[in-house]
DNA sequence: AATCCACCCTGCAGGC
DNA sequence: TGCCTGCAGGGTGGAT
């Protein structure tokens, strides 16, 4: 359930069950997810505290007391799920194993979480803290939209000469980090940009209003608990209702919320992108 | 460097 | 409790 305020949230989630806890049993059902699991990872895990969960872009980063990270990548239907733990007032239970769960934590005080996914995109390494930022996964990636790095001349000048779609742009991870196919559609509807239009071509200050917009838009998600699409929830079982707040993402035919006109869906680099024809141009 | 697109995998909804 | 197609919030790798 993958986008940056999705990925943010189950990290919100997971955190009292898991930082300053020692990982008492680790189960790891089977050898990859999209890639192998690291040598070992069951090993490596038992045993060790959680000293601190981060986010880097839709990676969750567990930080062991051993000098290494756990790297969690949830990919297209990754759930984290907590159990064993009190919710408000009642105590979630620890729920049947479903098909698809490949690694299951037991940690100290009682709390598990379970990593499901039925499509396996998702991904988990360990890494050695002090050299994350050169592993492969993370190398790469463009600054996080809530940072310094990300700002107006930064977008200006990454973008500048870029014949692609303004939309397939945004969803470079190298450019700016964590936006995913609904949020880039919400962010070019408020910026009042088509998404076809070429990257390189559009005005330096339309380009620059985007970086505001993204900041927006995914704070507001992030407030929400993220977006709750097809039936994924937050690590502990509650639902996201960013879904309510899309003004034009997954609404093909429906009214655009400013005037009026019928929401279209195009297809941009072999995914969905919707916008208001009279609104972005 | 930028861009295109096939591919990884399972589940589900909709049409027939 | 059919079969088939298309679609799904991710990202990589090879080709051009």
């Amino acid at each position: 359930m993958p986008e940056l305020p999705e990925v943010e949230t189950v990290r919100r989630g997971l955190a009292p069950a898991m930082e300053g806890r020692r990982i008492e049993a680790a189960q790891v059902n089977r050898p990859d997810l999209r890639w192998p699991l690291p040598e070992n990872m069951a090993g490596r895990l038992t045993g060790r505290r959680v000293e601190r969960l981060r986010r880097r872009s839709k990676y969750i980063l567990a930080d062991l007391d051993s000098g290494e990270s756990l790297l969690i990548h949830l990919g297209m239907s990754g759930r984290m799920l907590v159990s064993g733990v009190m919710l408000g007032d009642y105590h979630l239970d620890h729920p049947a194993p479903q098909k698809h769960d490949h690694v299951v934590l037991e940690m100290e005080g009682g709390a598990r979480v379970t990593f499901n996914d039925a499509r396996r995109f998702g991904a988990m390494d360990l890494v050695r803290t002090d050299r994350e930022a050169a592993h492969w996964l993370l190398v790469g990636l463009g600054p996080e939209p809530f940072g310094n790095e990300f700002h107006e001349e930064y977008l200006v000048e990454r973008l500048k000469g870029r014949a692609s779609p303004i939309k397939t742009a945004l969803l470079d991870q190298h450019v700016v980090a964590g936006l995913g196919n609904i949020y880039v559609s919400e962010v070019l509807f408020r910026a009042g940009i088509d998404p076809r239009r070429a990257a390189g071509r559009i005005a330096s200050k339309r380009i620059a209003a985007l970086v505001p917009l993204v900041r927006e838009v995914l704070s507001e998600a992030i407030e929400a608990g993220g977006s709750s699409l097809r039936d994924h929830r937050q690590a502990d079982g509650e639902l996201g209702y960013f879904q309510h707040s899309f003004r034009v993402y997954d609404r093909e035919g429906e009214p655009c919320p400013v005037c009026g006109t019928p929401i279209r869906r195009i297809v941009q680099s072999g995914r969905s992108s919707y916008f208001c024809p009279q609104c972005q141009k």
